[in-house]
DNA sequence: TTTT
DNA sequence: TTTT
């Protein structure tokens, strides 16, 4: 038993919409984040070609609420996390498989309050590790679980929010994405 | 333009199978691999809990070569890479995705050979990065297009053999997983 | 205030000799391991060339009594941490600075026992973040304190045991490697 | 042979200075950099604590160019690279040790062109990996010899300008670091 | 589907 | 000082 192995994700890039922010019946909160991040490269014929991917972040506790008060659509921002793959049914029942990251890390970047306008506030961040409630901080902070190495993750059962019937949508293929109301994500 | 972001997986692993590798139009390989990462955890009633994310490897050109040769099912290794998401359209004609870590780098682990009895062989790795044929290295070693950060990938679009009707199968939990033939994944 | 910045090291490498454990005044254990990466690579002239770096790693607490018990000397590992430069006095009183890795993460690597003969035990890992007693467990297992992403760590002034003179020894490099008794590092 | 080991750094941060540029006798660049990363922590008091790190980057090449044109004391960057740790002599004799960030990516964080006042220019990037002049883009941009995965590192020898009695100052302690002008770094 |  |  026992961790075996690493799943590690960094990723660097703008939030093509603002987080969307749910609570579980516990009152935890779970943010949902559209991460791009972008390459380009000159082609064969010298053409410049540009693929953006995007990324479906998850959030959770303390991570989620931060995220929900200091992040909007455009935000740069660095994560930290794991990448895992849920299993779903699509209206037709079909067996469907949409890959995220599990963030336990953030920081936001750009400048004195991540070029966003967040208005700061108290203080955060333990490395000891032990638990903590207090309030979010401002801009351009290293938020997670601990210092540079979080892991206040729940099993995913609890973490997840269920919907009525379990269905939900694709990962997120547009920029503009938006979710059905009954969908977490 | 230019790259904008990072993008950057990092995975230590063991391969749920042998590696599938294929050959593009233009020679160049194409490895696919379904690596597992588990953690484990006591839950509330101090039950052991244990949950294995698999991952759906994607290796390009020299390191498909090098998968092919020295790895196989249960290997186990180091990969760093990239999130790429593909949309692909399921016999209904339904837009599907598939995320997938675009493998640059790649570690045996595992002791004198990587604990799977790979042979061994000529030598590799480029500091400078300037391309080069050559004979693949045996166990338990670094491989990628550049020391520590390699980066021989071509375009997505290039890379990706196109299949006549662009339909492929989901990740890697479906049981009959089959390739059209002229489809590598 | 807050972490602002991103500090992460990520190694895979073979210790160069057994961990050096010891404990401060109030308990913790602090462990000190050397570990190799290296590369090779051929010059203009088609010489393999070799280059090997030592990296100096410092565990606490949990990591290190683990370390104390189950690395030695050759045991392949990959570790993940943070950088963390000391200042210190040499005999002649000159400032010197030495740069380690404070270790966060750690995974045996190797098959069944990192390839080192763990003999393993009890269990570990907890998702949640809550601090744990328990016992450690075997070989090949992902130490640290949460999920991919620890964080256990004490501020560094608490971590560190003073010296009377706080005057340590350099790097890893002296062939006369001797700690002052009272002065792990 | 062959690399054998996993050597990776990464880090986001701000220069505590302008960065230094200078030319080996090939023309070849070279830039040093100085990156502070902080995290701070509530004490048992409940007090702040805050403590910076300061981390020495080097820079080659076509990056160090990129550096010297684009970055400047406070600049935000997200960097990539390895460990290395070099010997030296003191005035007196003494070896020495300085570690140091060899820089494979670079990305310039902070908006449309790092917050910095970048003009911009050209594109760059070039997912293939082989060698390119070109101009090198503006602001906000992953550098680097490949796609996410660099390698244009020469081996140390020859990148290291020789300065004429090989002597040099320690790490960068200080902010507002000078370095002599007869010695690199 | 791996591994412990 | 490791490892291949």
């Amino acid at each position: 038993m026992a961790t075996r192995g690493v799943n590690k994700v960094i990723l660097v890039g703008n939030l093509g919409n603002d987080p969307e922010v749910r609570y579980m019946p516990n009152g935890n909160a779970v943010a949902n984040l559209s991460l791009a991040t972008s390459e380009s490269w000159k082609d064969q014929q010298g053409q410049v070609q540009e693929r953006t991917e995007w990324h479906r972040l998850t959030m959770y506790r303390r991570l989620a609420e931060i995220a929900g008060e200091y992040l909007k659509k455009g935000s740069q921002i660095y994560v930290e996390g794991k990448l895992q793959t849920r299993k779903w049914q699509d209206q037709q029942g079909q067996d469907r498989y949409t890959t995220e990251i599990i963030v336990d890390q953030m920081q936001m970047l750009g400048g004195r309050d991540g070029g966003q306008g967040g208005q700061g506030g108290g203080y955060q961040q333990r490395p000891q590790g032990g638990q903590q409630g207090g309030g979010y901080g401002g801009g351009n902070q290293n938020y997670g679980g601990g210092n540079q190495g979080g892991g206040y993750q729940q099993p995913p059962q609890q973490q997840r929010p269920q919907g009525g019937q379990n269905q939900q949508k694709p990962p997120m293929a547009e920029p503009d994405f938006d979710f059905d109301d009954d969908i977490p994500f």
